[in-house]
DNA sequence: CGACAACTTGACGGGCGTCAACCGGAGTGG
DNA sequence: CCACTCCGGTTGACGCCCGTCAAGTTGTCG
C-alpha cells in the first residue's frame, strides 16, 4: 500500500526506534495503541495554552509550529513539527498547557489518549525511554533556540533555522539540501527567528546574493550547503542523532 | 543536625516530592543511592560540551549556570540552578553532552553514577516519572527563555529573568522577594538575556528609578513585586508548580 | 595598599524595527 | 475569461534600541 495508507503509528515508531532500540512487543503496544485520525486546514489549534489535555496529538502528515505569546502581542514560535512527531507529549505529566501548537499547512494528525500512552510507557521500559530520550532531544533544540535567538545576527539566526529544518525533514525522509519545500511563511521564520518578516526578507536576499541558497517560491535549494552551515554556525550534535 | 548537613539527596527528594508523590520504598531507593560528594570553587565546569557523560551531577550548595557558546565567541545561558537541581539528568539517555554547566559560587555537588540513578527509575515508576517530570518542567523552561530572549525589550527580559530566579529560589526555600541575593554578576545577566553588560546595568538602573527594585550590591529587594511582574510579563504558569 | 574583578556612566554608531507603498500569484465569483 | 480580493512577498526611508568603546569608580582580597 502507499505511505501515505499506512497506519498512523508507523511513523512514530519509525521516528522513536531511530532513538532507541525497541523489540517486537514494543511495536505491537505502539500500534495496538487506540487513535483518531483527523484531517485538519491549515491554522488549526492542536494544543490551546491554558487547556488541560488529555489527548496527545501525532503529527501524520504536514507541518506544525510550537508557539508562545507575549503580553505586547509579540509571538515567538519556539519548535517547527513535521511527520512522526508527537506534539504534546509533555503533556503526558504536565496537566496544563503552557504554550499553544497550530498547523502551518493542511496537517492530519491521529489523537492517542494520554492514559493508553502512559500505560504503555509503564508497562514497557523501553517505550518509556524512547519517549523520555525524544522529550529530552525536545530540551535540547530548545536550547539551542535560546542561543540562537539570544546570541547569533539575523543572517545567521535564519540560516541557523533553515539547516535544522532540513536535516530534520532529511531525518524524517521529507527532502534534502538540494531540493526542500519550505512550508512556513517569511513572517513564521520571522516568529521563528526573533525578527521582522521585512528583515527576514532582506537576509533572505542577501542569502541568495551570497550564493548560498536558490530561491523560488516557497521551494529551496541550498546550492552551498558546507557555507550554509557556516553562516549559520550549525552543528547538528544538539539534534542527538535524531537525524543522523 | 543543622540543614546543611543533611544527606545531599535529601534536596533532590524534596524538589521531586513536591512534582510528584513518592511513596517510603521511593526514598529509600534515594537515600541508598551511591555518591561522591564535592566541594568546588566558583567557574568549575561541572559538565562539559562534546564530552561523554557517565556521572549526574546533583548540586547540594550554592549556584550555577548552563550555557552555549557560538562560534563567534557570544555566550548564552540558559537556565540558572540552585541547591536540589539534577545538572544533567538529561544524560541519563544522551550521552554526549551539548552544552557546558559552571559554578557561579562556591558549589557543593554530589556526582550520583548514571547507570544507578537509571537502575533506580526502572525499578521504581514513580521515580522515573518524577525525574521524567522535572525534565519536562526544564523543557518549559528553556521555551519561556526562547520567548524572553526573542520577543521583550530589554527592561522585561531582565524583569522575567529576575521573576523567574526569585520564584524558583523561594520553592527552594533560598530567599523572598522581600529580600533575595543574587549570586550573578551583571555579565552573567546579559549572557542570560541575550544583553550586554553594559545595557543590563542601565536597565537594572531603570528598574530602580522606577521603583520597582531596590539595589544594595548583589543584595536585591523587591520593591513592588505586582509592577516587577507586569513588566516583566511574569506568568508562572510555565513553571508548572515547581515553584507552587 | 596594590591588584583585580565587577560595576558605572557617557558618547557614538549600527543593526534591525517601523512605516508605508507596491507587486505578484492564487483563489473566487460574475 | 477577466475583474476583484487577499495574503504573502518585496523594497525603500527613517529612526531607535541596544552594542561598542572607553574611562572612571567601587569593593574585595591578598
Amino acid at each position: 500500500m502507499p505511505p501515505e495508507d499506512r497506519d498512523a503509528l508507523h511513523w512514530l515508531t519509525r521516528k522513536l526506534e531511530a532513538l532507541s532500540p525497541l523489540d517486537e512487543a514494543d511495536r505491537a503496544g505502539f500500534a495496538a495503541l487506540p487513535h483518531i485520525r483527523r484531517r485538519l486546514p491549515a491554522g488549526a489549534h492542536l494544543v490551546r495554552e491554558g487547556v488541560r489535555v488529555t489527548e496527545c496529538c501525532l503529527l501524520v502528515e504536514g507541518y506544525a509550529c510550537r508557539h508562545k505569546l507575549a503580553a505586547t502581542g509579540g509571538r515567538q514560535i519556539v519548535s517547527f513539527h513535521m511527520r512522526g512527531d508527537l506534539l504534546d507529549i509533555q503533556h503526558l505529566l504536565l496537566s496544563v498547557a503552557d504554550h499553544n501548537v497550530q498547523a502551518i499547512t493542511e496537517v492530519e494528525v491521529a489523537w492517542i489518549p494520554k492514559t493508553e500512552l502512559k500505560d504503555l510507557a509503564h508497562a514497557r521500559p523501553a517505550i518509556a525511554d524512547a519517549l523520555w530520550k525524544d522529550s529530552l532531544i525536545d530540551a535540547s533544540v530548545f536550547r539551542e533556540w535560546v542561543l540562537n535567538v539570544g546570541r547569533r545576527d539575523a543572517k545567521s539566526r535564519i540560516a541557523h533555522m533553515l539547516c535544522e529544518f532540513i536535516a530534520r525533514c532529511e531525518a524524517a525522509g521529507l527532502g534534502s539540501p538540494e531540493r526542500i519545500d519550505l512550508p512556513m511563511t517569511q513572517e513564521q521564520i520571522a516568529d521563528a527567528t526573533g525578527l521582522t518578516s521585512v528583515h527576514v526578507n532582506r537576509m533572505l536576499r542577501a542569502l541568495s546574493e551570497d550564493g548560498v541558497i536558490v530561491r523560488d517560491r516557497r521551494r529551496l535549494q541550498v546550492a552551498n550547503w558546507r557555507e550554509l552551515r557556516r553562516v549559520a554556525d550549525f552543528d547538528p550534535i544538539y539534534l542527538h542523532e535524531a537525524a543522523a
